[in-house]
DNA sequence: GAGAATATACCCGATAATGGGTATACCGAC
DNA sequence: GTCGGTATACCCATTATCGGGTATATTCTC
């Protein structure tokens, strides 16, 4: 019997895969969450073969929800399940111990054989995901590495927030041209060039993924 | 027979819903899309009499597809099934011609329900969702007027690519001075003061429903 | 120890965005 | 015609952000 546990915010979703495998033979599922820190209840009291993990949810989201996963029951299958299809995404997951990857648009059936693939020990990832990310030599070469330093990621925060380099100095107990020194590193580093572009940068970043 | 269409980029969840109506007596499935263009081929072909709209569509999103099809078959009745809970998505959606709105994050039986709702002529709406939004008066008093001019709108999109007056100028043919004084008329307007508070509010703007 | 990165702090100059105004011309509503 | 809004264009001053540097001190890695 595969027991499965599901954590998907849109209830809509779970019910359509619960309805997907309801009649499946040798498939169970054992609870349904829509976040994060709730599934982990869920699966430290019943401890499911596979989790379907959604990446965005309120409370944890899906990729630190697998971390934890992972450290407390190495063995758990935990498969994405997501309309992410970056890299980035893909990598944070693979990372986290995840052995699967299906997107969002694609049919729902693929749930289905990445449940058989997973628990026969291979990896399952959508065709619509580049198959090379799940090695790990190209992995680890895909993965940016934060090229900002702890006090220049915390200049722009609050640069984000549109505060002059004259508050942020404030903020940080600093010369004003400390803070302009960290701009002019961060500019350097980010490669953005103009008035402007720091902020801009900074604003964008907080909705990517 | 209720004949039923779906729009939904996210084909996960239309076969989630085509699971849920496959076996209900008296409803039919008649076509599927997973953008707003297509969905519009098929609603001309089949002419059904329901159909389930996501919003957030390539192509064309929902909002635009459901006026076309309310132009082109007035008695076609379409229900929003949307992530988006914010008063403008259903205010739009409502004034687009929907009978119905769903929350992706409710149960997918609520769809069935909708669908006999609408086909009882009456106006379904998820419990989630502000019950007075489908008032009239309430609506309108709802819907947020452009306080921006035609140029001024123009202008704050070139602003939240970061482009300067004078590349703004450039691009509209005007003199800078022309391009700043509608930035002033902006700030104005807007309630903002101060260095980068027009470019960060054109920026944050843009991913406002 | 050497080298690189980070953190702190300063110098200078150029320029773009505000914030405060001025004005005229045109359009639409009443 | 009057009024208000929009569009165009200008004046001035201030200041924050770059872009180009300078320097010293500290920490970490090899």
């Amino acid at each position: 019997m595969i027991t499965v546990a599901i954590a998907e915010d849109h209830q809509s979703l779970i019910d359509g895969i619960s309805l997907l495998l309801k009649y499946e033979e040798g498939i169970s599922i054992i609870g349904t969450s829509n976040d994060g820190r709730d599934l982990l209840d869920i699966v430290r009291l019943k401890q499911p073969k596979v989790v379907i993990m959604d990446i965005r949810m309120p409370k944890l989201d899906g990729i630190e929800a697998t971390k934890i996963i992972m450290k407390e029951f190495p063995h758990t299958k935990v498969i994405a399940f997501s309309m992410f299809d970056q890299d980035q995404a893909v990598i944070q997951m693979r990372d986290a111990g995840a052995k699967g990857y299906i997107l969002k648009n694609s049919p729902l059936e693929e749930i289905l054989k990445a449940i058989h693939a997973v628990m026969q020990g291979k990896v399952y990832y959508d065709t619509g995901i580049d198959q090379r990310l799940f090695d790990d030599a190209f992995a680890k070469a895909k993965t940016p590495k934060s090229v900002l330093s702890k006090s220049e990621r915390e200049i722009l925060r609050l640069i984000a927030q549109n505060k002059t380099s004259s508050e942020i100095a404030d903020i940080r107990f600093t010369a004003v041209s400390t803070v302009e020194k960290h701009r002019k590193n961060m500019m350097r580093k980010l490669g953005l060039s103009g008035k402007g572009e720091l902020l801009k940068y900074a604003i964008e970043k907080k909705y990517d993924f």
